[in-house]
DNA sequence: AGCACGCCGACT
DNA sequence: GTCGGCGTGCTC
């Protein structure tokens, strides 16, 4: 007898046995192929793994399986081999970490052929002259597709503003005409739409070391903002086309903006896949497919892309590889950007990471020689680097969190016909509102957390659960109506400044304020205008977009993060303060950083503000090495949640003094309450398991695991394992 | 994780 | 009377 061994999506760590659907050859039946099974009461897809000739199931239980989807695996082996090596490693079930690999169209059970896609042209012996000259659109969109003689997508005239109905009034005109997308391989004599620039020195260096290597190589290209390191992977990425490899490039979820897209389609003549966020689940099984098929030369996607087969690998890019999107933060807990160097490996072809605050892993992984160090430091066209100051601000007078020397400033520069960044991580009108007479603060329900005051539209907002409600007019402790906003977020901020520069436009660019679409390109339309401005904003704009016109930043709350719980507090402080610093100054104007802090004399910070990101981060690494946190130490967390207090604790208790003496080379720490033990309803705990061997780790992770499985009380709390954990939250 | 079964409170 | 709240158990 044959039985089928299945991985199904699941939590269950376990592999699942099948019998062979009737009339079925198992000889033809492949590893790697989707499988339609039954389990439980539903149906789910999952993937053939091994064809067996016992089983240990009792033959009773045995259900057969559904359907044979593929004929053959979709997948090829090698990125298999990593959604199984993965889930191993993240201690994540099989069957859950490999359906994560495929496309979610797949992993639905969606039939595995893409569909063809069509490009459209003009049709011969047509001109612009044969519309109505009254049909503007129908003008403009001939117009569009005339410009693109090799054709253009339905897509790509979509994004241009064209209208489905406009195409097909065209197409009854027999005015265009759709062509199926016949891929061919590109032609290597003419890989460039535009010349290369020129390298300097260094660009010139980090590519002759990058390119010379024909297999297995890390490169970590460590440089400032505006020195060029998408030059030097674009002329990395054409040495791959030339042999007729592929690329793969993977770039933080908020970094994939038409712009970063658009550099790459600039410079070449070939198919290019972008794996975004808003196709549907088939355009993106469809791209999927070009890159497996080798239709598509570069393709260009976030974290899950690292998952995208290739027919050719060729080079891989990870760019801004110090940031926290590469780590998935729920479930499958995997790193990307970790996975791509195992890939890389596994493909033997060379891979780099970019970045101009890299993550001390990476800086030490240079240091132990696992990764080859390439810096940059000139920025193109010599601009100058920013100047940092220090603002001290104890004592000082605020006006809602901006001193009076940072509004002269301000003021400065909006005179000398520049722009203004000012940067708060917080959005929302105040972090939290209290009551005046007795100290009551608005908290949420929910969470052990304050609730954030908004007001457009006015109410009150958990971030960490989205819980909301109205403002209450009177406090809800003792009644009284004297609520007062306490601290400042981004709506407060720019109320404050437009009170302060009434006549210049100020610029608010958080969640709130961009979640429309296109609000956040319309902003961006404003700003390269090139007039005056303040913009005003969190995190978003410290990534992805350039603002050649300001010269001045300003930081309103260095110290946020500061003396974080979290060891990563001040690597992650570092790494955003010298982003959003990034953002002034480039090319014609010098710039200037004003970090507003209490800790003027932090030693840290002021090495940061002195001396840059290299100094800070080499002196980070020595306090790191000093408590034997990572990178000198390999962690993993296990967490816990319940919906009654001390349950989650109670039982990672139990785990820990079960395990405590087995394992050699292990230290524990915990369980201890999360940072915010209640969020969302429910409590959470965490257990702490660290060693300086990651082979020890890793088999203490494995039984452990199986015993946390079989904990009876696993089946009645959540508990979950987070290797390389990027925050303890 | 889903999904169903099953046992208690509050509605028409 | 039943509708539905979520505790418990199971998935080849």
């Amino acid at each position: 007898m044959t039985f089928l061994r299945v991985a199904i999506p699941s939590p269950l760590r376990r592999l699942f046995d099948y019998l062979p659907p009737e009339h079925v050859n198992t000889k033809t039946l492949q590893p790697g192929i989707r499988v339609k099974v039954p389990f439980g009461r539903r149906e789910l897809t999952g993937v053939l793994l091994e064809i067996v000739p016992e089983t240990n199931v009792p033959l009773k239980k045995l259900k057969s399986v559904i359907e044979i989807l593929d004929s053959a695996p979709l997948q090829p082996q090698y990125i298999r081999d990593l959604a199984l090596w993965a889930a191993d490693y993240y201690q994540h079930p099989t069957g859950d970490a490999l359906l994560q690999s495929f496309p979610v169209y797949l992993r639905k059970g969606g039939e595995g052929v893409a569909t063809h896609s069509y490009l459209w042209k003009v049709s011969p012996n047509t001109s612009i002259k044969d519309i109505p000259i009254r049909a503007h659109q129908q003008q403009a969109l001939y117009q569009l597709i005339a410009e693109h003689p090799q054709g253009i997508s339905k897509e790509a005239l979509l994004a241009e503003g064209g209208q489905t109905s406009t195409l097909t009034s065209l197409e009854a005109k027999q005015l265009v005409t759709k062509y199926k997308c016949e891929y061919h391989l590109p032609d290597i004599s003419r890989l460039l739409k535009e010349a290369p620039l020129q390298l300097n020195t260094e660009q010139e260096n980090a590519y002759q070391t990058i390119t010379k290597h024909h297999n297995f190589g890390v490169f970590l290209l460590d440089g400032i903002t505006g020195s060029g390191k998408t030059e030097v992977y674009l002329q990395a990425i054409h040495e791959a086309l030339k042999k007729g490899l592929q690329a793969l490039i993977l770039v933080p979820e908020i970094g994939l903006t038409p712009q970063t897209v658009q550099r790459f389609q600039n410079r070449f003549h070939v198919p290019i896949a972008v794996l975004h966020s808003n196709l549907t689940d088939k355009q993106r099984f469809n791209a999927w497919m070009h890159a497996s098929q080798g239709e598509a030369s570069i393709i260009i996607g976030t974290r899950s892309a690292i998952f995208t087969p290739l027919k050719r690998p060729g080079i891989i890019i990870i760019d801004e590889e110090h940031d926290s999107s590469f780590k998935q933060q729920e479930g499958f807990r995997y790193s990307a950007r970790d996975l791509a160097v195992v890939r890389a490996h596994a493909e033997q072809i060379p891979i780099v990471l970019g970045s101009a605050t890299p993550s001390l892993e990476s800086l030490h992984n240079c240091a132990q020689n696992r990764y080859q160090h390439l810096t940059l430091r000139a920025r193109a066209g010599n601009a100058i680097p920013p100047e940092f100051q220090l603002l001290d601000i104890k004592k000082l007078p605020l006006n809602n969190g901006l001193s009076s020397i940072l509004i002269e400033q301000i003021q400065h520069h909006i005179e000398q016909g520049t722009q203004v960044l000012v940067f708060i991580n917080r959005r929302g009108f105040a972090p939290s509102l209290i009551c005046h007479d007795c100290g009551w603060l608005a908290e949420c329900r929910r969470c052990d957390a304050r609730m954030t005051l908004h007001q457009q539209p006015a109410h009150l907002h958990c971030h960490h659960c989205d819980s909301q409600r109205p403002i209450p007019l009177k406090c809800d402790h003792c009644g009284s109506r004297a609520l007062k906003p306490v601290g400042a977020g981004t709506e407060r901020t720019e109320q404050t400044l437009k009170e302060l520069f009434p006549k210049t436009p100020i610029l608010r660019v958080d969640r709130d304020s961009t979640s429309r679409k296109g609000a956040m390109a319309k902003i961006m339309e404003r700003v390269n205008e090139g007039s005056p401005c303040i913009l005003v904003g969190t995190q978003m704009l410290a990534k992805g977009h350039h603002f050649p016109k300001v010269t001045l930043v300003a930081i309103l709350d260095a110290d946020a993060g500061l003396f974080s719980t979290d060891f990563r507090g001040m690597e992650r402080t570092a790494q955003m303060i010298i982003q959003v610093a990034g953002r002034a100054g480039r090319a014609e104007h010098s710039g200037k950083v004003i970090l507003q802090t209490h800790h003027a004399e932090h030693p840290l910070l002021t090495l940061l503000a002195t001396q840059g990101y290299d100094v800070f981060a080499q002196e980070e690494l020595k306090q790191r090495h000093q408590y034997q946190l990572p990178p000198y130490q390999h962690i993993a967390i296990i967490r816990a949640e319940a919906t009654y207090s001390g349950r989650a604790e109670g039982f990672l208790q139990s785990i820990r003094d079960q395990h405590n003496q087995i394992f050699p080379n292990i230290q524990w720490s915990g369980p201890f309450p999360s940072p915010m033990e209640k969020r969302a309803g429910v409590f959470r705990s965490q257990l702490l398991i660290s060693s300086h061997s990651r082979p020890f780790l890793q088999h203490s992770l494995n039984h452990l695991c199986v015993n946390i499985e079989a904990h009876p009380m696993a089946t009645k709390i959540r508990w979950s394992i987070d290797v390389d954990p990027y925050d303890m939250h």
